[in-house]
RNA sequence: GUGCCUGUAGCUCAGCAGGAUAGAGCAACGGCCUUCUAAGCCGUGGGUCAGGGGUUCGAAUCCCUUCAGGCACGCCA
């Protein structure tokens, strides 16, 4: 049993089953099929530590008002040897539990127990599930996109992680196909354009008009000189991607590494041109989805279920994005066994969602265990106006420019704290003001005070005693009360995390967990006169400390001990 | 035009397998430091859950519709 929760909940539906079916037996209730019994926790104090509606659901089966059953229900309940000291009905129908402190106190005892894995549940029981997500092409800098993926990725691996998956972080190297293509031939006016001028060489319009483009010629050259003006086209372009791919790669991973993310897989789009995509054609040819018409090759859109054909192998020969894709995640479940894959994408992706999942379908693969993560892109504020530039250097704001600006620990926690699909307004003042109004502050000197706590009665030669000797019962200031209460929440907050995909979740809640513990430190005091007392409370606060820093663990940011 | 997402307090957002009086932070206002970090705490005010229908004992939550904003509809990725 991971959760105390989760004793509770069996505890409480235990009861309920056992009165309802002695009520039957009595001929007070029908013998209908109970419901599943819902168990949820109570907005308001008075009504309970739990609650259910399970008397509101049964209400049209069993042909009795709500409040009927559910005094029946209370009539026949038996709650010996659980921590409910009360149950009572109220409202429509709802009976609430009213739990004695002992849950509260064996949560300590749990949280002494596992320490760091405190927080760690077991639903995924091993299930082999890749996160994809950034995945930017290599064709420049990280941009905000990919900041706001990236922190929300890694954050979901991790979560999952926590919840007993065996998780792949993979990173898809876009380094073949048109826009390597088109790359090149940025790469290459630029290149003419630096030795022939700017007038007389014209840029494509399609091209990337990035300043990057320009600093990557005038570096080859710096280093190489001219010698490209003599070569084939072809050649020329080989050549200068073979120079900047590599560059922007490098950069891009060092970009993240700073960022706190480390991938298991870096995965060449390149490595499905020498015959997977082949195969996968193949494969999707022999169950007829394949239409092959105007030179081209075509997913037969009807028979997917989309609205229409999408072309797979252009007339020109070269597969599509989508073609790729497609195979690489025949590869995915296929070649390499992950059950499910979650992949990381930006909202303006999400024409692409049915048709991967479409496309899952036809080639045999059950559609769901494609799961998208779309997430809104952000905008950045600074003094209340959008920043669209970095100041310094006049152009798109890049993952480094913000991590200059606002530090790891401020940009992970801002894009973990509101959910994928909200639209994100970052407020790069505020994301490095030291205040009460910076969460990551907040939650971080709640950590700190506590070590300086801790720090503080070390110094003085006060050691914990065992947890055995500790009377944890002394705990009973509503305060105490509340942080324990919050304290207990952790593994299903992180259950509940990693079965949604909402890691920003546990970011709110470290934030209640910090502001529960600054409550409690205004109440009362960890040095105190009463030995005992002081024992109870350096155990609540060493447990505070304890989630804190496993959350921040999953958001990937530090955890101080003095600031 | 078609499809998807969003619309909740002045601002930023939770809540949305229907449940009790719709929450939090910030901002505003008023208090709290001779005691473990005031980067903190306590209190007050603040709402037509975009509008309108419907389903239900019960709707911010589900269905329909209107409006507003964003995005996507390529032999781009």
């Amino acid at each position: 049993m991971n959760s105390i929760f989760e004793k509770i909940r069996s505890q409480i539906e235990t009861a309920i089953k056992n009165a309802v079916s002695a009520a039957v037996t009595k001929g007070k209730l029908p013998d209908i099929e109970l419901p599943a019994i819902m168990i949820e926790k109570p907005r308001e104090e008075a009504h309970g530590d739990f609650s259910t509606n399970i008397a509101m659901q049964m209400a049209r089966q069993a042909r009795k008002a709500p409040v009927q059953i559910a005094h029946i229900i209370l009539e026949e309940i038996d709650y010996r040897d659980t921590y409910i000291v009360r149950a009572e009905s109220a409202g429509p129908g709802f009976i609430n539990f009213f739990l004695n402190n002992d849950w509260l106190y064996e949560a300590l005892i749990l949280i002494d127990k596992k320490k760091e894995q405190y927080g760690e549940v077991d639903i995924g029981r091993g299930e082999k599930v890749m996160v994809e997500f950034v995945s930017a092409n290599p064709t420049g800098p990280l941009h905000m996109g990919n900041a706001r993926g990236g922190a929300l990725g890694d954050c979901i691996a991790g979560v999952l992680q926590k919840s007993g998956y065996t998780v792949t972080r993979e990173f898809y190297i876009n380094d073949a196909g048109n826009q390597i293509e088109k790359f090149g031939i940025s790469l290459e006016a630029r290149y003419l354009q630096q030795i022939h001028g700017e007038n007389n060489i014209p840029f494509p319009e399609d091209g990337y008009h990035g300043e990057d483009i320009i600093d990557h010629v005038k570096d080859y050259i710096k280093q190489y000189g001219e010698k490209l003006v003599s070569v084939s086209s072809d050649e020329r372009r080989k050549v200068l991607v073979e120079y900047a791919l590599p560059k922007n790669l490098k950069c891009i991973k060092d970009g993240l590494s700073r960022y706190g993310i480390e991938y298991d897989v870096w995965f060449r789009e390149s490595s499905l041109y020498d015959g997977e995509i082949d195969e996968t054609i193949e494969i999707l040819k022999q169950r007829g989805y394949i239409i092959e018409k105007d030179g081209a090759v075509w997913l037969n859109g009807e028979k997917a279920g989309l609205e229409k054909d999408e072309v797979l192998i252009r007339q020109n020969g070269y597969p599509t994005y989508m073609a790729a894709d497609i195979a690489y995640h025949r590869n995915k479940f296929l070649k390499r066994g992950f059950s499910r894959v979650i992949n990381l994408w930006g909202a303006d992706h999400h024409g692409h969602v049915n048709r991967m999942k479409a496309a899952m379908e036809a080639i045999g693969i059950p559609g769901e265990k494609l799961q998208i993560v779309l997430f809104q892109l952000v905008r950045l504020y600074r003094g209340g106006e959008i920043e669209r530039m970095s100041k310094r250097t006049g152009r798109a704001i890049s993952l480094d420019d913000l991590l200059d600006d606002v530090g790891v620990d401020a940009a992970r926690f801002f894009f973990n704290m509101k959910t994928a699909g909200s639209h994100l307004d970052f407020d790069l003042d505020l994301a490095i003001e030291q205040s009460n109004n910076n969460p990551v502050f907040y939650v971080q000197y709640a950590h700190a005070r506590i070590c300086s706590i801790l720090r503080k009665l070390t110094e003085e030669g006060v050691t914990r005693k065992a947890i055995e000797d500790i009377k944890i019962n002394l705990l009973t200031q509503p305060e105490e009360l509340a942080l324990m209460k919050k304290l207990a929440e952790l593994p299903e907050e992180v259950a509940a995390s990693a079965e949604t995909l909402e890691p920003s979740r546990l970011t709110r809640y470290v934030i209640d967990v910090a502001s529960d513990f600054h409550s409690f430190y205004n109440a009362c005091r960890v040095k105190c006169e009463d030995e005992d007392l002081l024992q109870a409370r350096l155990l609540l606060v060493d447990s505070t400390r304890i989630v804190i820093k496993n959350v921040l663990g999953i958001i990937g940011i530090n955890a101080p001990e003095k600031m």
